[in-house]
DNA sequence: TTTTATTACCTTGTATCACAAAGTACATAA
DNA sequence: TTATGTACTTTGTGATACAAGGTAATAAAA
């Protein structure tokens, strides 16, 4: 394996530990459905594909951190859009620390 | 599951994304055993155990990344000194831009 | 001498989860 | 009626963190 093929490994394995956080995070601004949240994370350069996130916003959605509705779309399918619950927003900010923490440390162990 | 679980799930994720890169940038430093990183880890509140590092470092050695040497312990069994290469270095420079994007991303998806 | 404590390394079994790939279903346009 | 686009879902696989337990070397205590 090359030293890329390996980035890429880390890469993916730094995605998995924020990629709650960023859903949270997006759900927190409005609500939205899997396929714009996709949209969304892509642009940032956070890519996921639907096979992570689909599963992941039904064990939120299980946690309670999220509920759902139906919402007819102008085409195609209807949409299942998310929407943040005050239990949810608590755990953001649960992450927001855990999160500043983590940058903190690091920050710290590459400086150092 | 409560908040705080769910979080302190979410925080091993984000720890096991960086753990790599941490380790890393420990040997990068100087030369370690894998009692000494724990140590190091568990001093910067990288809460690591030792079922996690072992597997690691031994997969890190198979990709080229870390060398060992057996060196005698002033007490107890003797240690096994890890020591980055060249190709450990390369990768450790990869990893740098890869978190520093991931930081820059999430500091744009909470702020915006 | 035997036992205990300390340090260090290693392995096995389990649960979690990201991804690839494939499938289902709805709406609209050709 | 077929094709296209959108959206949601599921299954199988591989990777890996952790809990728990094991092995081994050294030195101090009983």
């Amino acid at each position: 394996m090359d030293v890329m093929n390996n980035v890429e490994n880390v890469k993916t394995q730094m995605r998995r530990g924020v990629l709650e956080y960023c859903i949270l995070s997006i759900l927190s601004k409005k609500d939205s459905y899997a396929s714009s949240i996709l949209s969304e994370l892509k642009e940032a350069r956070m890519i996921v594909v639907e096979g992570t996130i689909y599963p992941l916003l039904i064990r939120q959605k299980n946690q309670g951190l999220l509920t759902y509705r139906w919402e007819e779309s102008p085409q195609g399918p209807p949409r299942k859009y998310y929407q943040i619950t005050d239990k949810g927003r608590q755990a953001l900010a649960e992450m927001d620390s855990a999160w500043q923490e983590i940058v903190e440390t690091i920050r710290l162990l590459r400086d150092r």
